[in-house]
This record gives C-alpha cells, structure tokens and sequence, in this order.
DNA sequence: CTGAAAGCGCTTACAG
DNA sequence: CTGAAAGCGCTTACAG
C-alpha cells in the first residue's frame, strides 16, 4: 500500500466527510464550545476508531501546545536509576505522580560530556525543551544555564533548596530547621549535655540549613554543641572518634548517610557500643534502608511528587505571567525514633579504654 | 521585548545575511555537499552563537527526522524505578548506553491505566511514537497492541524471548539453555544424582527454556531430575519441602529469585542448612544482592545496553528496509560458583528429623 | 454550525 | 553556490 501507515487528522476527516479541523476540534474537545451536533462528532469518533488514530505529538508540541513530557535532569555525574544512588527515591516519587498525571518522563541522558558532568547547552541543542518543563536535580548546578534557561521562559523546577542570583528558583525543599528540634529534644532528654555535630564538606544550601537549624533549636536547651567538620568519610576515623569523645561529647549527630556509615564502621572498629557507650542520630536515611541509627527521615519520595506538582504550576504560571509562582513547598521530616539513643555513659571513655 | 525569547534558524539567517535554509544546512552538516563557503558558514556560526541558537526538537521531528528519543515502555504494573524491581537493573544498562550514544530516555508513565496495567493504545494515543523507537521490558505483553505497533512500522525491540504470530520480534536474550551446562555439572561433580527443578508459574518463554535448557543438559548425565511446580511462593512449604526431599533429592534448583527467598525462608524454619543438608543453586541472582545461593548471572545490564544498541540497528533498517534486522542478541550468563553446593548428605532426612 | 487558511520551526528536493 | 517553496501534522483564530 502506498498511503501512509500512520493515520492522521485528514484521514479522519475524509472519511468523515468532514473538515481536518472540525476533527481537531472533537479531538480536543473543543466541540461544545463549538456546538458540533452530536451526530457528526459520533460520526468523527467512529471513523477515528476504524482507522486507528493516534495523535502526532510532535506537532502537537510544535504547534505550541504541551505535549505530557516532564523532563528529569541533573548536572551529576551519574544519572540516579542506580538503587543506591540517593536521588533514586525522588525519582520514584517523581514517577509515581506522573503516573498520576498522565504525563511522561524524558531523562536527560544525551547532556552528559567527556567529564561526565552534564550541561543544558554544552551539546549545542537545549534538549530539555523537548519537553514542557524539566526538574532539576543535584548538588551541583551551573548559574549560567540556570539563568539562560529562565531567560528563555522555560519552565523548570528545582528539588532542594537552590539561589542563583537574578533568578526567581521554584524549588521543592524539606524543612530541615523544623526537623532539627526533635532531634535536640531526643538528646536532651535522654540527658545529653555535649553533643558532636559531624558535618560534611557542605555542598549546598540544605546542608547549611541543616547545622543552622540544629545549632538554632539546642541554643535554648541545656546541651553544649559543636560542629566537628571533616574533608572526607575518611577522616571519620579512630583518631577523629576518639578526640570527639575525648572532648567531652557523649553523643554524635550525623549530617549524612555516607557519614553515618563511616561512623558505623569506626565505631566497630573501636568496639563501641550504640546507644550504650554512645549515642547517634543520623540526619539522613541511608537510601539502602534506613541505616543503623536513629535517623531523620527526609521525605524523598513525597519530594519528588511535589516536584511534579509545583512544576505544573510553573508550567501553569508561565503561559499565564501574571500568576504568582509557588517558590517553595516545605515537607516535614519524619523525625528520629529513640533506638540509637541512650542516657550517656560516663564511663564510656575508660570503658573503652580511649582514655 | 516583543521578539520571540527563542532563537529560531530565521534569526540567525536575517543576522547572517543568508536565507534560513543555508543555516539549515550549515547545522546538519550538509555545508560540504552543497558547497556553503567557509567564510559564509563562519558567519552563520558566529551569528548562531551570538544568539544562543538551540533546534527545535519538535519541528525536527515532524519534518521527520529522528530525534534521539528513545522510549521505555512495560506492560507491567509497577515502572521499574523501584531498587527492588527485578528490572531494575536492565534499566540502569539501557540508560548507561544511552549516555554513550547520546540519546534520552522516555519512560512512558503516563499509559498506566486504573488497574494498574499499562497499555500503548489505551488512552487513545500511541505516546510512544513520540520517540525514535522504544524498548519494551515485562514479562506481560499484549499481542493485539505489538501486532498493531508493527504494523505502524514503529521500531521496538523487546528485553527477553517473545513470540507474536505474524510479527517479526527484535529482541535480546540471555542464552538461558546453555547457561544451565555448568549448572548441571557443578551438581553431578558434587555427587548429587537426584535434582528437584523449583520450577515458578511459567510467564513467558524464558522460563520455559530454562527449564528445558535444564532438562536437556541434565539427559546426559547420570543425575535424574524432576520438576515440582508450584503455583506460587507460598507453597514452597515445609510441607512441600518435607516431599521433595522424602522424594530423594539432594540438591534443589530454584528457577527465579522469589522462590529462592521463599525457599530460604523454609530452610531456616526447618533448620535445614545449606549445603551441608541440602545443596542449592539459583537460577537467578536477586536484585537485593545476589541472593543466599550460588546463582547464574542473568547478565541484566549487560542485556539493557545491548537493547539499546539493538534498537539502534532497528531504527536504522527500517528506514531501509532491504537491510535485515538482527533478531537477537545472546548474551552470556556467569555460571554459579560452588558454595551452596556440597556433595549430598546421605543422613540428612534423619538428622533433620523429617523422616 | 463548519471550512479555509495561517503558521508552529524545521529539512529537503528543486530551481536558478 | 544559495534561495524560494513545499510540507511534516497539528491548533486556533477568523470567516461565512
């Protein structure tokens, strides 16, 4: 047969005995509006039903409609599908709401170069506008596209807490201050008095907020805190563990999951018992299943749904300037259940044999 | 600025002082054929990056180019994002090699329909077609829909054997039937001579190979083999175990990794162990991390990256369609190693108590 | 109530 | 060597 395999609108029409248009407009549904009799919209959906037809989404999208694809890009180095990645449950709560919404997902794998770092218009295209928006994910982040990429009006979203100066950032964000007073409160009660704070090499806002909001909720509380700030997991290592419970602390909180490990297998290392010899709170749930501390519970998955959420209303927003546009959506964190808490041990040191 | 935000080729050509369709050519490279001198096509690409020129992916498309996209599509009711998803892993493969051929990922969420099944021609459109081509992963697949698919000439490849009447079926493979030789023989050099097959509820022809691959590398030897199927993972029993090993078996294979989760879980209630008691190999490694018992290697990553390339073969044929498609990509499995497998514990029935 | 037409941004014959 | 034109399949004012 010489006639295209694909159906298209005319094909409809033709057998129809209609206009292309007038296929558009019941395909659309625009046909109230338009007050086509029932009887020719019957007419219309039978003949598309016979011949199969399928919509062509890319002229859809060229002819300036939206076309259902939520774009899911990073500037990292490796795309989050691996299990043990980090970002992989926001991407699982980004999936299940696009479930939701019918939409579907583009990740944006072509953007990584030689590096592995990926750019938005280092390949020369900006792939990204493929799609009606796109959710940012990562630490890293590149001003300069950000600012084009809002420069061009196109929609985007950021999941954690992001600035670049002279752009209004919409952005999903746990509320990491909020999260930090029950943490302090567990400690207190428990009868700490001098707690270590294990703070990562900070790579973003969150991180910051984090030890902000941490030192902020023990300011009014009895417990002494301070911030033991390492390069690496290595540094979390028997001589790091024993100055910190030299020094006085008789419990540890932990910003990270990577962190946490490391401080798992230190304290093994030394044969220190938690909670008995000393107590832990992890900032973070190791993403290969919770982790062996107490630990604040980011709300990835729900993050990345909202992500989706906020994003249609940029997206919303966009086409309608005069909209306001959401520029956060705080979650709360599950805060830390007691199991790695303990009342300190005054012993410890000697019985551990640091001292 | 009333101007469009977007730069479109026209721009660029008005800057250069060229018509649109010169800047056309000097971006895909057809510069040489036609002769564009280089001071012009400097011009161009001067004026290109003045304006921050990036193609319109829609228009590509529809003019009927291809447009990097390459779509994943499942039958299944969960999208394989999850860790613990068996497909998990053919999804990390698929988008590594996306990375190097520098194509994106689609992964069709949006076709999921209220009971949870996904379909192509459900919701009305064929949202697939939006891409170059697409990878369909599942053990579930609609014949009526792959028949239709093809039928539109719409490049598809599958992970895993299948068989639509009427439709030639590009897919990759695992070489499941030779994968069971060292299986076999791993056994019959431990001394086993009575083999049970924990054979699953066959889904879909894989299954079914390994089985017969089993059976036909076990014909040769002096082991004598027997398949007990069961229904689902809740009857692999102590009940059921207390048969299998009554009936003589020294050694179990177990087909997929639920029912070597399940097996386990009846082992330790019954206080068998492994291998002194009872030998056991898996064939299949779990997601969760390889899995309690010596494992064939289903080379998943592997098969998703060949996937990926294997699409590529398809796409490209089928805008020449003298070309043949390449049908099938065996890859290799690693054989299990020994360390479930002991020779067979002659007093095990009595030790354990079950006789 | 419905059709003819413009145009989204591209690529690709086809002229000159 | 380069431009004018057609057309990919749609949607959306605009006529009638």
């Amino acid at each position: 047969m010489t006639r295209p395999r694909i159906t298209r609108q005319s094909d409809i029409a033709r057998l129809a005995g209609v206009s292309q248009a007038t296929v558009s407009m019941v395909l659309n549904d625009r046909a109230g509006t338009n007050r086509i009799p029932e009887t020719t919209q019957a007419r219309i959906r039978e003949a598309m039903a016979e011949l199969g037809y399928v919509p062509n989404i890319a002229a859809q999208s060229l002819r300036g409609g939206r076309n259902g694809l939520i774009g899911v890009h990073t500037f990292e180095r490796v795309f989050p599908v691996s299990p043990e990645d980090y970002y992989h449950e926001f991407l699982n709560g980004i999936e299940e709401q696009a479930v939701e919404e019918g939409l579907d997902l583009v990740l944006f794998a072509s953007t990584q170069r030689a590096d592995g770092t990926r750019t938005i218009y280092g390949n020369g295209s900006n792939r990204m506008r493929l799609a009606d928006g796109a959710i940012i994910l990562g630490f890293e982040k590149n001003d300069d596209e950000i600012r084009r990429l809002d420069n061009e009006g196109f929609p985007f979203v950021f999941i954690g807490h992001r600035e670049v100066e002279g752009v209004e950032i919409a952005y999903v964000t746990a509320d990491y201050a909020e999260a930090m007073a029950p943490v302090v409160r567990t400690l207190v009660d428990a009868g700490h008095r001098s707690v270590a704070y294990l703070a990562a090499p900070v790579r973003g806002l969150p991180q910051a907020e984090r030890l902000h909001g941490f030192t902020r909720s023990a300011a009014g509380t009895p417990i002494h805190d301070f911030a033991t700030h390492v390069r690496s997991v290595d540094d979390v290592s028997s001589e790091w563990l024993r100055d910190v419970m030299l020094s006085g602390a008789t419990a540890i909180v932990v910003e990270t999951y990577e962190l946490a490990r490391a401080l798992a297998l230190t304290l093994d290392e030394l044969g220190i018992l938690t909670p008995a010899e000393l107590s832990v709170i992890s900032l973070d749930s190791d993403p290969r299943g919770g982790g062996r501390f107490s630990h604040v519970n980011v709300p990835r998955r729900e993050m990345g749904r909202r992500a989706v959420t906020l994003l249609l209303s940029v997206i919303e927003s966009s086409s309608n300037p005069h909209e306001v546009v959401l520029r956060s959506t705080p979650s709360l964190c599950t805060p830390p259940d007691g199991e790695s808490v303990a009342p300190p041990a005054v012993t410890s040191l000697r019985t551990t044999g640091i001292a």
